[in-house]
RNA sequence: CGGGGCGUAGCGCAGCCCGGUUAGCGCAUCUGCUUUGGGAGCAGAGGGUCGCAGGUUCGAAUCCUGCCGCCCCGACCA
């Protein structure tokens, strides 16, 4: 492992692509803009999914799995679905291969598919065509269902965890009697979202609807949260849409209700992928690496030996199993560090690299006086300890990390959230970095404009933006609320 | 798809302009000894179709032609 990584100041994309390399979390393979998720960036996932998924369940819904191929036909009769998706869909054209005379391994013309396969983008449609044979009647209904999948979407653009060509997500597909209940059930999925990336992530967020320029293909109405990173950017972090019966529409769902009446099926879809793992890293960690919140961290505690000779090492071994014991009991995950191939020095620079909230070095000195040094990641205290009852001072301070750094991504975002109130106050704050709550017009154009000049977008209109009255910042045309603008991700 | 750049050891690069005999450096790897409370030191070793295919030449990593791949900027973008 090399040393270092770019600090943030000198190159803040250089340096999360050092993070996620360097701390071994995922790297590029062979294929173009689709990455190797690497075990310690799997497991971080892992963390993330075990509780989504438990969140979900707790909520009624239930998972399944629907194909990766979906037919060109099912793909084009949602008409914005196809205009949002189709400049970046990988297409199954064929489905062999033959050897030619020169003896390469070829595709073989014969073997053309009659109809194309998209691979999936997204699953509305397929999932879609699916219902309309699961739901005739309102006693069908609701249907909640959730899948964990990888897309693909062909993006010009890569970057690892935040915008690669195939990721891992999930997407729920609910199909509702009402509207009332698709929009009631839109809403929870984004409070879910939100809960799941304050108190798990450990990273505030702001609620919002999205303006229609930036709302999904084919939904009357997308929710997000918004997060800010750490150089003053906006990362969506997860959205939730009311989809209304377009889809109902487009795949014919009708069910008959209570009163007889024949009516179109009302839905929602809400997903979060593997970009969340991006937005973990970039909210907390630091120059000396990844800071993972306890509650996601796959090991909680490293404990590192130092010893001059194998009794030494003996002595330790002994007196750390007591010490795992007692983490064991109280549901704290670990590593005992006793790798003889690397040196003291090294070992706590690689798990601070890999952002292990805290740290425990056990050496002779201590043996001989019932101690243990402990690190803390996120502030790099240091304190000597008795060993007799270290596990509650570990699972108490496990929490106080999950909350300082929320606190601190929280005050970071509070410095860096403005409000301005003409566009040349605007433009300064943008330039800078940060959020900026303005008040808007409404329209598209104006949007546009905006985005065009300053490369901000619309991130959000934030729930708990107050009504107020105000002019819009390029027009001057009246507005009752403050959109949330921002650079993003 | 437009503009720019790059392909030489696992990774990062020098050499190319001005052709010349064993193709070099740093990191990593391996071996040995000494070390081990903040990324060890010394000694030695292994590792290369110089992106691919042609051409020029006594001789090509170096010059010429074609092709392939990748990266960056722009455009595009849940």
């Amino acid at each position: 492992m090399s040393k270092g990584i770019t600090s943030r100041q000198e190159d803040y994309s250089k340096w999360y692509n050092d993070i996620v390399v360097k701390a071994d979390l995922a790297e590029n393979s062979g294929v173009r803009g689709s990455m190797v998720i690497k075990p310690y960036g799997y497991a971080i996932w892992e963390k993330m999914k075990e509780q989504l998924d438990k969140m979900f369940k707790e909520t009624g819904h239930q998972n399944a799995y629907f194909p990766l191929f979906i037919p060109k036909s099912y793909f084009t009769k949602e008409a914005s679905h196809v205009d949002g998706f189709a400049k970046e869909c990988a297409v199954v054209t064929h489905y062999r291969l033959k050897t030619n005379q020169k003896g390469e391994i070829v595709v073989d013309e014969n073997a053309k598919l009659e109809e194309e396969l998209i691979v999936r983008p997204t699953s509305e449609t397929i999932i879609w065509s699916t219902y309309k044979k699961w739901i005739h009647s309102y006693r069908d209904l609701p249907i909640l269902i959730n899948q964990w999948a990888n897309v693909v979407r062909w993006e010009m653009r890569t970057r690892l965890f935040l915008r690669t060509s195939e990721f891992l997500w999930q997407e729920g597909h609910t199909a509702h009697a009402t509207a009332e209940e698709a929009i009631a059930e839109t809403k929870q999925m984004l409070d879910i979202y939100a809960e799941f990336a304050e108190k798990w992530m450990a990273m505030p967020v702001i609620k919002g609807s999205k303006s229609e320029s930036e709302r999904f293909a084919g939904a009357l109405d997308t929710l997000s949260i918004e997060a800010m990173m750490q150089d003053g950017k906006a990362l969506q972090a997860g959205t939730s849409h009311f989809l209304g019966q377009n889809f109902a529409k487009a795949f014919e769902v009708k069910f008959t209700s209570k009163e007889g009446n024949e009516e179109y099926v009302w839905a929602s879809s809400w997903g979060v992928s593997t970009r969340l793992m991006g937005a973990l890293i970039m909210a907390h960690s630091d120059d000396k690496g990844l800071v993972l919140p306890p509650k996601l961290a796959p090991i909680q505690v490293v404990i590192v030996p130092i010893y001059k000779n194998e009794d030494q090492l003996e002595t330790i071994r002994i007196k750390v199993k007591e010490i795992t014991e007692k983490l064991k009991t109280k549901d704290i995950s670990f590593k005992f560090d006793d790798r003889t191939t690397q040196r003291p020095g090294f070992k706590f620079a690689e798990w601070e690299l890999k952002g292990v909230p805290i740290r425990l070095a056990i050496g002779p000195r201590d043996i001989e006086n019932g101690t243990i040094e402990l690190a803390r990641r996120d502030t790099s205290e240091k304190k000597i300890y008795n060993i007799e009852g270290i596990e509650n001072i570990i699972k108490d301070l496990l929490h106080e990390i999950q909350d300082n750094i929320f606190k601190k991504a929280l005050k970071f975002r509070k410095e860096n959230t403005f409000k301005a109130d003409t566009y040349d106050e605007f433009k300064k704050i943008i330039e800078k970095g940060g959020f900026v709550l303005a008040h808007w017009d409404g329209t598209a154009e104006t949007e546009e404009k905006i985005q065009q000049e300053t490369k901000a977008t619309i991130r959000n209109i934030p729930f708990d933006s107050p009504e107020e009255e105000g002019k819009c910042i390029v027009t001057g045309k009246p507005s009752k609320r403050r959109a949330l603008f921002a650079k993003a991700y």
